[in-house]
RNA sequence: GCACACAUGACGCAGUAGGUUUAGCGUGUUUGCCUUACAAGCAAAAAGUCGCAGGUUCAAAUCCUGCUGUGUGCACCA
């Protein structure tokens, strides 16, 4: 039999074809029934994207949960899907077009949406084929997207059904402008360097009309604006500048009269303490122009170039920074330039192009976050949703209790049209419905014109923001807005899918997106459905590099994941990752580690070998039984261990646990205390005890590493076709043998032990041994001789209540053992030995004295701890002697 | 700037209601082994007074204060 089995394990081919097999039988597949729901939704990845390290961490932990769920008898879900990403995939589009000398401009949008859905189509299930070579036990056939055709139209829903309810309205309102992708951002989607950037602050003298010679100084870092400077602003309690308030200044270069103005949002002790004030183009100006009926000019088109409102042709058509450049040199020549200081500036970029964001006035749609979010804030607050780690409640809480309005319009195509249709110039001539037929009839009512035609509305051009889409998901993915009424703001009904999965249980993602996504998903579950998406947000730690960089194919730092399955398994890599990744912490990715998990794998395919190359005798060996017992309450033991640690999403514990067990308890300890001798064969209770024990092993690993687990539980026993780990279920729960546990490691402690006397006495492990021993209780040791003696090589095996001449002596607990020794042993090295340990035990009685002989401890400590220190003091004194005596012998 | 985390042997971490033997685990290091499942292995060893300074307590890696360092989130000024 071991004959077919290979020396080392191969996983490349085993994996291809298990992942194969679960498909074929669809164990993956999830219907409601009659068992308890486990759901889990993917946080979509971005159909452009490809698996990087953080999608393998976090689909492994959602692996590792459902596949754990599914083998306790949940009926388990793991949704998989993309969501369509508008910036980000419009601009590789736009790109690719570019690169077939296609310009998006020249398109209709028609025509550029057939261009996306084809590069969808071609692309976009890339990360879903790469998840698969992780091992991902996802739903495959409810894999979703957030365009499809459901989910458009619940998106679509719920912009009118918000918009119905007043928390949707469109408004002018200084945005985030991104001049290369040409659409608005909302503040999440804007990023500072981290240690800001280098930038110039320049020192501008502005002349006072009528007053020659005089003139104030601003600080401005940004010269090109200065032509939509609308106003000079001072501290209104600032001694310097009383008597220029009221004054007017001309505007270098254009010399435009503005109002000296006196704001107290001017902080006096920076720069010069005098501001200009450019309301079109600085969020701050802005708000201060509106106090003070300030004008708005806006210099700067919408792809960043500026425009004849600069008043200076030169300039117009140039783009800002290419007119910054050149102004400085202007200002300089004509005098307006004091000084050009170096200045560590925070500036504002776009996440996905990196271009600097532009503040700009626009006329936008906004959702109102405020009383929307209300409940949301509290079901975080009453844990109704838990967030793992805790510590980001904290961060939750900020954020909710500060949160904005969030614009929701972009000026893209890709992605779902704003079912806003205008019949007029106004602001308000509009009106909101989920088709063109329906916007038509609701605007003939609300203008009074029976005669309006369809050719006569104009859908607005903008999409919305892709987390508007996102944070339906836990809904849409169980397509349950199709049962949403407009009218009565209400479901008819809840779908049998949406009945029977959601809430969903637990959210596995990155917190970088905790406002995103998460708070958003929150805020929609509880709006719409009244109850939390998912009860557990389990946030996992970011993957760093060795410098402790985050890991990202931008930054070139982070290895290829396909590659790392290719060297080291996906069985590998999952546990490679999972062994560096404490709950909540970040993770210090190791390649090593993934190695280790390579050898692990290695490891469980030998003990395999080992036990399929056992020969089997019906004789009866009761000698094993000792280890038997104590294996299986271990495995109870583990069991338990486990479930604790699942409860607490310690889940890189858990793995630690079960490797050590499998690999110490079960490799090192079990198997060969029950090893026959060479080509002996093994009494059948253990075969069977062992392979079960060995299939329980697997069972518990497979969430990790489902693949070896399958190949070794398809190997343990002979199955049926459509049979699989993957649906097995853990044995029904037992509890543990004490009395077991304990002789079992008992008799660990004994082999280590006598291993320990060979080595220092130099003696070969298979040199004639004979131990005695001195015990208090010889019952209790008596089943587990045999087994020692044979795996100790121990001559013989004596009970005694007499001191051991030539004997290497130790103690386990209070009991005394000899190992005894042929006459020419080291007495020395021996003295040596017994010192050493004595001083230890000294010591220890000496810190146990101390804390017994203080007055208050005895007094003031619980009793049970008083006992337990003087029990160790007994312990420790009783052992001294021993100790002292057979040095006394030697 | 505001807030929140974290600081344990060479490295990465655990120590989850102050008291399970003077702190555990993995990796690495050193030593000895190709022992008939596994050198992707086996057996053993060395290595930390838990960032610094105070405090509370009979008792502190664990609680409190301050400092230093690192990280994260939020805000942002011309």
């Amino acid at each position: 039999m071991s004959s077919e089995l290979n020396k080392v394990y191969n996983p490349e081919e085993v994996e291809s074809k298990w992942y194969a097999y679960w498909e074929k039988h669809r164990f993956f597949r999830s219907t409601p029934d009659e068992r308890p729901a486990y759901t889990i939704v993917i946080p979509p990845p971005n159909v452009t994207g490809v698996l990087h390290m953080g999608h393998m961490l976090n689909n492994t932990i959602q692996d590792i949960l459902i596949r754990r769920a599914r083998m306790k008898g949940y009926n388990a879900l793991w949704v998989p899907g993309t969501d369509h990403a508008s910036i980000a995939t419009e601009a590789k589009v736009v790109q690719l077009l570019r690169q077939q000398g296609i310009k998006k401009s020249d398109l209709t949008r028609d025509e550029f949406l057939k261009h996306a859905y084809e590069w969808k189509d071609k692309y976009g299930g890339i990360i879903l084929k790469q998840l698969e070579k992780l091992g991902a036990s996802c739903d495959w056939e409810r894999t979703r997207f957030t365009m499809d055709e459901t989910y458009y139209r619940a998106v679509i829903k719920v912009f009118i059904d918000l918009y119905n309810k007043g928390y949707i309205y469109r408004g002018l309102r200084m945005i985030n402008w991104d001049c290369e992708a040409l659409t608005a951002l909302s503040n999440e989607e804007v990023q500072y360097a981290e240690n800001g950037e280098a930038s110039k602050m320049y020192s501008l003298r502005y002349p006072i009309q009528n007053e020659p010679d005089t003139w104030v100084i601003i600080a401005t870092q940004r010269p090109e604006t200065i032509m939509g400077d609308t106003a000079i602003a001072v501290n209104p309690n600032d001694p310097r500048y009383q008597h220029l308030i009221g004054k007017t200044a001309l505007v270098p270069l254009i010399n435009r009269p503005v109002p000296i103005i006196a704001d107290t949002y001017v902080d006096m002790e920076f720069g010069t303490g005098c501001l200009k004030l450019t309301p079109a183009h600085d969020p701050n100006d802005y708000e201060i122009g509106q106090r003070h009926n300030l004008p708005i000019i806006d210099t700067i088109n919408l792809n960043g170039t500026l425009n004849e409102l600069c008043e200076l042709p030169h300039y117009i058509g140039l783009d800002r920074f290419e007119v910054r450049k050149r102004i400085i040199k202007e200002l300089e020549e004509k005098g307006h330039l004091v000084a050009a200081n170096d200045y560590t500036a925070r500036i504002g970029r776009s996440e996905r192009t990196g271009s600097v964001v532009e503040p700009k006035l626009s006329l936008q749609w906004f959702i109102k976050m405020k009383e929307i979010s209300r409940r949301a804030l509290q079901a975080v607050e009453d844990n109704e949703v838990q967030l793992i780690p805790a510590k980001y409640k904290n961060t939750y809480r900020h954020w909710m209790e500060n949160v904005r309005d969030w614009c929701i319009s972009r000026q893209l195509w890709w992605g779902h049209r704003i079912p806003a249709y205008y019949y007029g110039e106004g602001e308000n001539d509009f009106v909101v419905a989920e088709t063109p037929e329906q916007a038509l009839q609701i605007a003939r009512h609300k203008t009074g014109n029976p005669h309006l035609q369809a050719n006569q509305l104009r859908q607005d051009e903008d999409v919305l923001d892709t987390w508007a889409s996102s944070w339906l998901w836990p809904i849409a993915v169980f397509d349950g807005f199709e049962d949403y009424d407009l009218e009565t703001q209400q479901f008819t009904r809840l779908n049998p899918d949406l009945a029977y999965y959601y809430p969903t249980d637990v959210l596995v993602t990155a917190p970088e997106i905790l406002f995103f996504w998460v708070a958003r998903m929150i805020i929609a579950g509880y709006e719409y459905l009244d109850k939390h998406p998912f009860k557990d947000v389990y946030l996992t730690g970011i993957v760093r590099d060795k410098l402790g960089i985050k890991m990202s194919k931008s930054l070139g730092n982070s290895p290829e994941p396909l590659e790392l399955i290719a060297k080291y398994s996906a069985d590998g890599v999952r546990v490679g990752m999972l062994f560096a990744s404490p709950a909540g912490n970040d993770l210090p990715f190791d390649e090593k580690l993934c190695e280790q998990g390579r050898n692990f794998a290695n490891k469980i395919w030998n003990a395999l070998r080992l036990v399929k190359g056992w020969q089997t005798t019906p004789a009866h060996n009761p000698h094993n039984q000792p280890a038997i017992n104590w294996f299986e309450s271990k495995i109870v033991q583990t069991r338990q261990e486990l479930d604790n640690l699942f409860e607490q999403y310690r889940i890189s514990e858990a793995l630690n646990l079960l490797y050590s067990f499998i690999w110490d308890d079960f490799c090192a300890v079990y198997l060969e205390l029950v090893k026959p001798d060479f080509e002996q064969p093994l009494d059948e209770t253990t075969y069977r005890a062992t392979i079960g024990f060995f299939e329980q092993l697997m069972q518990l690993l497979h969430p990790f590493m489902p693949f070896i687990t399958e190949e070794i539980y398809q190997h343990l026993q002979p199955r049926q076709e459509g049979e699989s780990i993957c649906i097995s279920h853990y044995p029904t729960p037992t509890l543990p043998d004490e009395t077991a546990l304990k002789r079992g490691e008992i008799l660990k402690t004994l082999l280590t032990q006598l291993r320990d006397v060979r080595v220092k006495k130099n003696l070969k492990p298979k040199d004639p041994l004979p131990l005695f021993a001195n015990v208090s209780q010889p019952d209790f040791y008596q089943p587990i001789i045999p087994v020692l003696q044979k795996k100790a090589f121990l001559q013989s095996v004596e009970f005694t209540a007499a001191e051991v001449p030539n004997s290497a002596m130790f103690m386990v607990g209070t009991d005394v053992f000899y190992a005894a020794l042929s006459s020419d042993f080291d007495v020395a090295a021996e003295k040596e030995r017994l010192h050493k340990e004595i001083d230890y035990l000294i010591g220890f009685a000496k810190s146990v004295n101390a804390k017994l002989s203080n007055e208050k401890f005895v007094s003031s400590a619980p009793e049970a701890v008083v006992n337990k220190e003087r029990q160790k003091l007994a312990d420790a004194e009783q052992k001294l002697t021993a100790l002292q005596e057979a040095l006394g012998k030697l």
